[in-house]
DNA sequence: CCGGATCCTATCGGATACTG
DNA sequence: CAGTATCCGATAGGATCCGG
């Protein structure tokens, strides 16, 4: 019932966005939970799954994310090179944030895309 | 009831988030918002409401914005210079995930933030 | 297969000064 | 007051090649 009419955001409100933003920001962060979203992958799995990305920026921000404790990197076996990518209790929690992400631009996006992208 | 390990999102999902991201991305389009919340706001007001945002990003941003149609510009007096920015019926539906952002950091900021901020 | 190293460009974003 | 203009460094992001 809160829309943004009835309620004034705080300035710690305004933080918390922030804070979101900060974690979540650019491009490829959210994409890359979301190609977890059915199961562990490898390095090459991803980046399969998410058209335009190099591996240099998919290196990058595993580490961020993983720092992050937003996925989970397991070695399992060092000579094969055998890398899996798991996400965590911690980014589970994106689950209802990245709902509302998808529910907003499936209402609105023929409003902005059609002359935008 | 969908956790990200409940679901596994398409490719369509993917895409959606994409869109949103283009849209919001950066440090400063969901902060001007938030700053709306609470009734229309001149320039210089919502400069003051975002700890560090300077004139230029908040001019370039509320442009953005405005093409986006996530805002509206107003000039009230053309000698004075009197302008007023409001949000649109669009922008409102972005309560919900920012609802969303705002509970995801509350739970979830001590883990974080300590270490990196 | 999993990335790191390198090189490059484009955009982000800050500081400051300036105009109607 | 509401922005623009300019200069600048930092970061994002792409392309390609290389090594374990």
């Amino acid at each position: 019932m809160t829309t943004i009419c009835d309620k004034a955001y705080s300035e710690k409100d305004m933080m918390y966005v922030q804070d979101a933003l900060y974690v979540l920001s650019g491009k490829w962060k959210l994409l890359i939970i979301l190609a977890l979203s059915n199961g562990d992958k490898r390095f090459m799995e991803i980046q399969k799954s998410i058209p335009r990305i190099t591996t240099k920026m998919l290196s990058k921000e595993l580490k961020e994310l993983e720092a992050n404790k937003l996925i989970r990197r397991v070695v399992h076996d060092e000579n094969a090179v055998w890398v899996e990518y798991s996400f965590t209790e911690y980014s589970k929690a994106l689950a209802p944030l990245i709902e509302e992400m998808i529910k907003w631009t499936k209402s609105h996006r023929r409003e902005i895309f059609e002359k935008v992208a």
